[in-house]
DNA sequence: GCCGCTCTTTGCGCTGCCGCAATGTGCCGG
DNA sequence: CCGGCACATTGCGGCAGCGCAAAGAGCGGC
C-alpha cells in the first residue's frame, strides 16, 4: 500500500468517526491512482471488479447510447464514492468514468466489499444515503427534462454546477473545472448549439461570462429567478 | 399488530431467509393498511415518519412541480419497499404516493429503522440494492429523455410497464392495472395528445390494443424493434 | 337505465429546438 | 512565434410535438 495522507482522508465524513485500527483495516487493501485529464478509470460494460473514492479533482460519469450519443450522468467531486456497482448488486459498470481534471483516487477490489461492510456497518448506511441523494438528484433531472423548456434546464444545471463545484469570487461564482458547451448539452438533453445561444444571450444580459470550457456566474440570484419562473428575469 | 399471512410475507426475498424469531421482531411494530384506488399514502413534503412495504396492488409515485404539473417517478409493485426517506437521510418525502389500484401495504414508524437495521444488517444491503436498481432505472430514463424522440420513449415505457406489471395472455401482454394516456405522458415527458396519437398509430399497425386506462401489447417483439431503431418497424 | 364525468381521439396552426454549415477564437505543441 | 485543432458562435430552414379545441366513448352513481 502506498503512503497516504491520513489527515486528508480523515477529512471525509465517511472516515471521520473511525478509530485508528478500523481505518488501518479499511485502508490496508486500497490502491491509489493519479489521473491526468481525459484518463478513463473504467468503461461502461467493464466487469465491476473495484469500487472507488475520489480524493482530489473532478470526474465525469457518462453513458453512451447504442448509436453513439453521450449523456452525462453526473460529476464526481472529492470525498465522493463512485463505481459502487458491487454494492448495488450489479456485475458490470453502467457507465464510463473519465477525469475532467487532474485527479487522485482510491480503489478497493470488489471482493473486499463484504468484509468492509461487516467490519464497518456504517459504511452500508453511508453508501445508502449517498445513493439516495443521487437518486433524488436523478429524479429532479427527470422532472426538469419532462416539464421545463431548454433555457430553464440549462439554468438549473449551471446553478447546480456552481453549487457543487463553484469557487466564489468577489463578483460571482466560477465553476472551477473545465466544462464545455457540449458537456452542458449532454446534461440537459439539448444540443451544444442551443446551449451556446442561451449562454450568449445570458452574457448579453450580464448574468454569466463565458469562455473556452469556462463558466462564470455573475448574478446567481437573477439566474435563480430565471430558473424558477418560465418568463425571462428582469 | 393485525393478523398477517406469514406465508405471503415469506414469499418476498427480503424476508425469505429470516428465522422465525427475527421475523417476529421485524413484524412486531408493523401497521397494516388497506388502500382503495386513489387513496394517498403520503404526500410530497410530509415529514417522513414511516417507511413502507407493498404487499399487494400497485402504487403510483408522483412529483408535482411548483406550477402544478405532475411527473410520475415510478410505479410500486408487490414486495417493493417505498417511502424509505429515513434510510436515505431525508426528513420528508420527496413525492406523493397514491394507489393506482386496490392495494395492501405494511408500514413501520421511522424510529424503528435503526433498530431493525442493527438486528438485520441484510436489511440495509437489500435496501441498497433496491435503491441502486431504481437509480439505474432513473438514469435509463434520463438517457432516453435526452436522446430519443417521443415515440421511442413511449415504446420503452410501455415495454417497461409490460415487463414490470404485465400479465401474459395467449396473444400478448396485458398491463394489469389502470394506466391512462396521461400517466404515460407523465412518464415520458410528453403530452397525452402525443401519446394518444402514437398509440392509435400502433393500433392501426397491430402492435397494441388500447382502451380506457388499458394497454394490451400484441406484438412485444415488433415494439422492441421500434424502441431500438429510430425508424419504424416492419 | 339514464346522466354526467372522466378519459380518449383527432384536427389544425404554431413554435421551440434541432440539424447543418460556415466562420470565429482561444490554446497547445513544435 | 506560429500553425493546427478543438471549442464556440451564429445564421437559416425544417419539423416534431405542443397547445387549443371539440367531439366521441366507456364507466360509475343515483
Amino acid at each position: 500500500m502506498q503512503k497516504l495522507d491520513r489527515s486528508l482522508i480523515r477529512g471525509f465524513d465517511l472516515f471521520a468517526a473511525m478509530n485508528d485500527e478500523d481505518l488501518d483495516a479499511v485502508l490496508a487493501p486500497v490502491e491509489v491512482r493519479r489521473l491526468a485529464k481525459g484518463d478513463v478509470v473504467f468503461a461502461q460494460g467493464d466487469p465491476a471488479d473495484s469500487f472507488f473514492l475520489l480524493l482530489h479533482g473532478r470526474l465525469k460519469v457518462v453513458q453512451v447510447t447504442p448509436d453513439g450519443q453521450q449523456v452525462i450522468v453526473r460529476f464526481v467531486g472529492p470525498g465522493e464514492v463512485y463505481g459502487v456497482a458491487v454494492a448495488l448488486g450489479r456485475a458490470d459498470y453502467p457507465g464510463t468514468v473519465r477525469a475532467a481534471a487532474e485527479s487522485l483516487t482510491l480503489s478497493w477490489r470488489s471482493e473486499h466489499w463484504p468484509a468492509l461492510v461487516s467490519r464497518q456497518p456504517r459504511l452500508a448506511l453511508n453508501t445508502l444515503q449517498h445513493v439516495g441523494a443521487r437518486l433524488q438528484e436523478a429524479h429532479t433531472r427527470i422532472r426538469e427534462m419532462a416539464t421545463e423548456e431548454a433555457e430553464r434546464r440549462v439554468a438549473h444545471t449551471v446553478l447546480r454546477l456552481a453549487e457543487q463545484a463553484g469557487r466564489p469570487t468577489r463578483d460571482g461564482i466560477l465553476v472551477d473545472f473545465p466544462v464545455s458547451r457540449q458537456d452542458i448539452a449532454e446534461m440537459t438533453g439539448t444540443t451544444l448549439h442551443t446551449v451556446s445561444r442561451i449562454l450568449s444571450a445570458w452574457e448579453d444580459r450580464g448574468l454569466v461570462e463565458g469562455g473556452r470550457q469556462r463558466i462564470f456566474v455573475r448574478a446567481p440570484d437573477r439566474l435563480k429567478v430565471l430558473a424558477e419562473r418560465s418568463e425571462a428575469a428582469g
